[in-house]
DNA sequence: CGCCAGGGCCTCA
DNA sequence: TGAGGCCATGGC
């Protein structure tokens, strides 16, 4: 067995399935974790998270998709409904809310004339990256958790967590860290959603800015490299 | 109070 | 192509 697979093995014994995108159930006001997809609303609210998450803590995210959802305007028509200064005020806890709120109307629009399901991946990769505000950590989580395609996204968790174990050096490109993951994991999107999750989870926990290292289940052999 | 959070764009070398 | 500034709220 690789080293990743054997670091996610360790990650998932330590902190169990995440159930990763957490996405609104009928009859709840707010996303909870461990939901099957099987809507439209819910692939399109994964891509709305996934904007309004961008360099902010999920909490504040969150705050924003209640609103949305308070208001009843998670889908693609009705947020084009709305007047962006609008949109703008009801998101303003995810911070950024002027550039977010663009960035959700430009998203909206793609999704009016785009079902995710039925691109190829490439391609909607390609169509993603092409939309205003849409990098590719942004894609990649659209692409994984919204379009469930077998792509593996990288952040910079993923990036701090597996330097300081001195898997790579510091400042390879995104490309270069998603061809690693590929080359090296079987192409699973479950496996990839997974591992993702719970690179955020450990970062939580340990892995942080200043890492809590006395406790880290990799204590034995991360190298440390902070 | 300062630091940080599930980035991306733009500018300027 | 890469470093630096900018966008902004809320939790700790």
């Amino acid at each position: 067995m690789n080293k990743l697979l054997q670091t996610f093995r360790i990650l998932h014994k330590a902190y169990g399935p995440q159930g990763w995108w957490p996405v609104t159930p009928e009859g709840e006001n707010k996303p909870h974790y461990g939901v099957k997809i099987t809507l439209q609303r819910h692939r399109f609210e994964i891509a709305i998270g996934a904007i309004l998450t961008q360099n902010t803590a999920w909490t504040n995210a969150e705050k924003a998709l209640i609103a949305l959802h308070a208001k009843n305007v998670l889908t693609p028509e009705k947020i084009l409904k709305l007047q962006k200064e609008k949109l703008a005020l009801l998101i303003r806890p995810a911070g950024y809310f002027n550039q977010k709120a663009e960035r959700l109307m430009t998203l909206a629009e793609f999704f009016t004339t785009t079902d995710i399901t039925q691109e190829e991946t490439t391609m909607l990769r390609t169509k993603l990256l092409a939309l205003q505000g849409v990098g590719p950590e942004t894609a990649d989580s659209i692409l994984l958790y919204a379009a469930e395609k077998p792509v593996f996204v990288i952040d910079a968790y993923t990036r701090r967590i597996f330097s300081r174990m001195g898997y790579l050096p510091e400042n390879g490109s995104y490309e270069t860290w998603q061809n690693l993951f590929h080359s090296m994991l079987p192409k699973d999107t479950i496996l990839f959603k997974e591992y993702h999750a719970l690179l955020v989870k450990h970062t939580k926990k340990a892995c942080r800015k200043r890492p809590v290292c006395e406790t880290c289940i990799f204590s034995d052999t991360c190298k440390k490299l902070v």
